[in-house]
RNA sequence: GGGCCGUUAGCUCAGCGGUAGAGCAGCGGACUUUUAAUCCGUUGGCCGCGGGUUCAAUCCCCGCACGGCCCA
């Protein structure tokens, strides 16, 4: 604990605390109101009103300002709700308890209880018949008018953030009613919400840079999972048919405004469905969401309009390639063509690269940005598309989308490839790319295989980035803002 | 990994070769209806860390750490 003149100034306040008698930290403070409720219920009535009521009003909360006048104050008490102002008179409160306000500081814990009334501004007051300390603060807070700005320290110590930034504990309510909303939504259709593994022996399910781990008493390594893809169509197989799971995928990769190694996803996998069945279902999802937070269907995100009216865009691969990124169906059906485009595009590809994974180079680098209503790209490519069904009209495609909406990737469906000899096949591909240097190619899933050959169900199946959406739904410029404890470097001291 | 930017009092920020300033918070005083209360007085700094240049470095140069944005 560092030692500057503030904290000492404090611990002096304590000392004559206690030497009174005063308990620093009781617990059993039990308010029986809360600000919110208080301004929505009393905020329109008037002082000749409030002065008829008898009942007595108690919050408790964080002292957030004093404004101080000798012989009485006017504080702001803010709790998880709210601030509001409470009144602090010599006259009416004990000797003892005027007193112990008197030794108080912002950012202290107190209790107050006492009657409402209207100020000479007109402002709903309660005033304190009795005030007490509920839990010392030592550390001074944030400035008031400012709050706090510094990023690195938002992160580092959210919950001075979350004190001083009412915006920031709206961003995280509102991301708790989305979660809430999405749960009803799927509830509401019949799904099954269920948890499966996050320390799995095969990191499976996507391809992505896993986290390694390892178990002692079965001296066993484990990766944290990067999807939950191949434990959740278990649960298919195993005649749920219908299962959500909203929870941590983890992928050790690059942090960026929009990806932290930990982040929240939420798959759902509906038998009998097709992946074109869950594209109506993601634009009703996201529909009924919007309508519950804005009440319509068009919000902006960072200064553009983004429209969920459905239905949205569908657009193939290879349209997009065409029409966005400029390429010729010429260069699209020869490969080398194909390679020249990427390079002078500027991806990173090799020249052992599989046609299909070449234009998602050129798809990822060209047009991925330049969709902004929201859009499902469909099409893919088989190669890379390793558990995707494969499409009745064409076997080099799968039946597979990815929604994007302001040139971000939101989801990913497909139809899931339920044939254990074609999937066999395309694990076998996967080797390939990953003898050929792609170390995040999936890998071979030999119990996978064998669930599937006792037969899935015709299934689709969906991933949405959570952390995304909320930060669609939020106007949040990063994943760090809608994240409360987004990962950072640690500083050694 | 690369480029650019930032790091000065508890917080928000000035200062940019001559050993540091404001506002808020804090502390002392006045004040019983304030709204960033007001008024008077006042404390507080390894100027991120380590080197270098210089008579002299918060300031210029190099390295490092942490963070931000962009790119890969």
């Amino acid at each position: 604990m560092e030692d500057n003149d503030l904290l000492k100034v404090r611990l002096e306040k304590i000392a004559a605390l206690k030497a009174a008698g005063t308990d620093l930290y009781p617990n059993d403070a039990k308010p029986q109101n809360t600000t919110d409720r208080i301004l929505q219920e009393y905020g329109g009535m008037d002082s000749d009103g409030l002065a008829k009521l008898t009942q007595k009003f108690s919050l408790a909360g964080r002292l957030m300002a004093i404004r101080s006048f000798g012989k009485a104050a006017f504080v702001k008490i803010q709790d998880r709700k709210g601030q509001l102002q409470c009144y602090i008179a010599k006259n009416i409160l004990s000797e003892q308890d005027f007193s112990i306000f008197k030794k108080l500081d912002i950012g202290d814990i107190i209790y107050v209880s006492g009657k409402l009334f209207r100020t000479k501004t007109n402002e709903l007051t309660l005033e304190a018949e009795s005030v007490r300390l509920t839990a010392k603060s030592i550390r001074p807070l944030p400035e008031k008018w400012h709050g706090l700005t510094d990023i690195e320290t938002r992160y580092r110590q959210r919950h001075l953030d979350l004190i001083s930034n009412p915006a920031v504990k709206e961003i995280f309510i509102r991301r708790s009613l989305i979660i809430r909303l999405i749960r009803q939504f799927m509830d509401r259709h019949d799904f099954l919400e269920v948890e499966t593994p996050m320390m799995q022996p095969k990191a499976g399910g996507a391809v992505a840079r896993p986290f390694k781990t390892h178990h002692n008493a079965l001296d066993q390594d484990l990766y944290l999972r990067i999807a939950p893809e191949l434990y959740l169509k278990r649960l298919v197989t195993g005649g749920l048919e219908r299962v959500y799971e909203i929870n941590r995928n983890f992928r050790n990769e690059g942090i960026s405004t929009f990806h932290n190694p930990e982040f929240t996803m939420m798959e759902f996998y509906a038998s009998y469905a097709t992946y074109e069945d869950l594209m109506s279902f993601t634009e009703e999802l996201f529909a009924f969401i919007a309508r519950e937070i804005f009440g319509k269907l068009a919000f902006t995100y960072q200064g553009t309009e983004i429209d969920l009216t459905p239905p949205w865009r569908r657009l193939a691969v290879k349209d997009a390639l065409v029409e966005i990124a400029g390429m010729t169906p010429d260069e699209m059906a020869d490969p080398a063509k194909a390679i020249d485009f990427a390079r002078n595009a500027g991806c990173d590809i090799k020249e052992t690269d599989p046609p299909g994974k070449i234009l998602m180079a050129i798809f990822d680098e060209r047009v991925e940005k330049k969709l902004i209503q929201p859009t499902f790209v469909t099409h893919y490519p088989v190669a890379v598309s390793p558990l995707s069904r494969r499409s009745n009209t064409d076997p080099d495609l799968v039946d597979r989308f990815e929604l994007y909406i302001s040139g971000r990737e939101i989801a990913n469906a497909f139809s899931e490839l339920n044939d254990p000899a074609d999937q066999r096949e395309r694990f076998a591909a996967q080797l390939k790319e990953r003898e050929a240097g792609d170390d995040e190619a999936h890998e071979m899933d030999e119990d996978y295989i064998r669930t599937l050959e006792y037969g899935m169900p015709p299934t689709a199946g969906e991933g949405i980035g959570i952390d995304r959406l909320i930060m669609l739904l939020t106007d949040s410029a990063s994943i760090r803002d809608v994240i409360l404890f987004p990962l950072l470097r640690s500083r050694t001291e």
